[in-house]
DNA sequence: TGCTAGCCATATCATATAGGTATGTTAAGT
DNA sequence: ACTTAACATACCTATATGATATGGCTAGCA
């Protein structure tokens, strides 16, 4: 049982004979004879009645009528979901991103304008760190990352530079740093500062501590805070004084006002879209075209 | 897509290499490459990764794998069951027996013998009188009928003798025919029957009325039934005698005594299998065999 | 009753498709 | 660097499919 035989044997059935099929084929009528008889060889059963007038089909062909045509539909909706799938159209794609990048404009804008190009793929967005995403990476639970990375000289793992971050000081409204900003880090020596765990991000605390040691500046630390929001909270509250990414601008917080300093803007903070090395998902492909045209 | 690259591919996949496929399905690797070559082109989409240590399906391949066992999976059950349809295994034949004869033994029989070796065929019983019963063979409402047939020389319907059967007097216990029975049709000139309307089974009534021309004989009706059932009731109560098929004796009746008569014997009254000609059903082919092997 | 048209079946040839053999290329493991 | 084992390529053979010519059958018609 070919699909080709059952595309011939609807066409006949059909038209109720085997000349007339094979008008509707362009297939000559002896060579519809002979794959009719050797479908019926190959199911075992007669499936036509052949008379002078055409054929009529036995209970196991109109059995089998049906049920060809099912199957050449089930055909081509493989095809069609296979084409799909390849394409990127369809399919799920799980993106981790850094909470503090979430609502970053260039971030929402890829991952909205994603959603909105290829509907159909689920993408799944985890807000996770630097460090669980590359874990995740390399374990193949996330197929791509929008983080820090240290070096993306790791073998297992491409990378793309989606944009470039720097650092930025966040104070209290109510602070007097308000009215009279400062011009370097050194005078904020005595200042009170809220910050991050290494262990919850190391690639982002290293580059920003060995960034400080250039100026021979080292916050003095009052208060430890799990996340980006969490210590831009804690500003607010008046505990003190943050470095956070210029990106954590993006999302206004009430209470907190940021101040530039040449010194942290020359900290260059990269933002990377990265991936499994050979990973060639195709809605990844596409998430990663995306993200190349889009900055 | 045809079904001979599914069988590969999934063996493809199964083994993770082409040259452990090549092997599994005894056909050389160069032909298993061109055939996933050819497989992918036709579906639009990549489906493996080739590297030198075998392959790797993409998740068009992993969907295309599962998709492609089911419909293996499905081409077998459709082969089968054409095959069991072909063979009569399976399917519906709708038979059609006169009342009368529905508890004759020999009848009885068949059908049971019938369920019993074929019982995934639904054999769907109609009791119906001979007339209507051709009537429904000619329209195809019914596959096989167990009726009289005045005869058999129509030309659109075959038919096989199944039984003779013949006339038997049938008189209330309680009357003194049970004492002294008659033996001869003109004894019971004066006597009172209870009689069927010919509308009802005009084949049955002409050929009755025909034989009894022959003795000179006309029953004294002075009460008619719709139909056998209706008439030995009738009997019983008292209201008269009755000459009926003796296979009414079949289903014992209480308050009815049945007497042979020579010249009711004499009354060939054949029991016919017929059935629309031309109408070659495989349930139909297995019920007429076994009716002739039966008998 | 013979004729004709239109159907299916058969025989034979041509061509397209699938399979086989030999060999090349590549990458992982020693 | 060598070996091994995988996939790819080139080329040939075998098989399967399709085309053409033709014959036989049957329903419809004169």
């Amino acid at each position: 049982m070919e699909f080709r035989q059952l595309e011939y044997f609807i066409a006949v059935v059909e038209t109720g004979s085997i000349s007339a099929a094979s008008r509707k084929v362009y297939v000559a009528q002896p060579a519809l004879t002979r794959q009719m008889r050797l479908l019926e060889e190959d199911v075992g059963t007669q499936l036509l009645y052949r008379h002078a007038r055409g054929i009529r089909p036995t209970v196991a062909g109109q059995a089998l009528y049906s049920e060809a045509t099912r199957m050449l539909d089930e055909r081509s909706d493989i095809k069609a979901r296979l084409l799909a799938l390849g394409s990127g159209q369809t399919g799920k794609l799980s993106l981790g991103v850094t909470v503090t990048h979430l609502w970053v404009p260039g971030v929402a804008k890829l991952m909205g304008g994603y959603r909105g190009r290829f509907p159909h793929v689920a993408l799944d967005v985890f807000p996770l760190l630097s460090g669980p995403q590359l874990d995740r990476l390399q374990q193949g639970t996330l197929d791509v990352g929008i983080l820090y990375l240290d070096d993306h000289a790791q073998s297992d793992i491409e990378a793309r530079l989606l944009q470039h971050d720097h650092l930025i000081l966040a104070v209290p409204t109510t602070s007097t740093w308000v009215q009279v900003p400062p011009k370097k880090l050194a005078e904020l020596a005595d200042a009170e500062f809220v910050w991050g765990y290494r262990s919850i991000s190391p690639v982002y605390y290293d580059r920003v501590v060995a960034h400080f040691s250039r100026f021979n500046f080292e916050p003095r630390v009052v208060q430890y805070g799990a996340d980006n929001i969490t210590i831009l909270s804690m500003v607010a509250a008046g505990l003190g004084l943050a470095i956070v990414p210029a990106a954590s601008r993006s999302h206004p917080m009430p209470g907190i006002h940021f101040i530039e300093l040449d010194e942290l803007t020359a900290c260059d903070m990269p933002l990377w879209l990265a991936w499994r090395a050979g990973n060639v998902l195709p809605v990844l492909d596409n998430f990663i075209q995306m993200a190349t045209e889009g900055f």
